[in-house]
DNA sequence: TACATGACTATCC
DNA sequence: GGGATAGCCATGT
């Protein structure tokens, strides 16, 4: 556990319920400039249950490529349930779920 | 220590 | 507008 996947995890759990956020806001948020860097925290996730890595998604809307590697479709469905809606090719629906960090 | 990789983005044909 | 290219930072081998 680095304390880059704690700022990470920590900036994760600022979202509130039924906002996403894009890799490069995360990532400017914690002071970094590579997206990439944050896809590498999500992936080791230490607690995916209580990490809500699937509230951050890509700046073009497309939820990325987590969705296959967790569960089918299901991922949509949850994200639905929590306000952020997505059609049925992986895309937010709505602009207005988008988060800005305070920062 | 050096090189390769990735759940990304911005730019340039 | 769509595909290719090159930076980007942290990790793993």
């Amino acid at each position: 556990m680095t304390a880059f996947q704690k700022q990470v995890f920590a900036a994760l759990l600022e979202i509130p319920e039924g906002k996403v956020v894009s890799y490069g806001e995360l990532s400017s948020y914690l002071g970094v400039q590579s997206a990439q860097a944050i896809g590498q925290a999500l992936k080791n996730n230490p607690d995916s249950p209580q990490v809500p890595c699937h509230r951050v998604i890509r700046k073009d809307g497309n939820l990325g490529g987590f969705m296959g590697s967790l569960e089918n479709n299901n991922k949509r469905d949850l994200l639905k349930a929590e306000g952020v809606i997505f059609d049925n090719t992986g895309q937010l629906s709505t602009t207005e779920a988008w988060y800005s960090f305070p920062k």
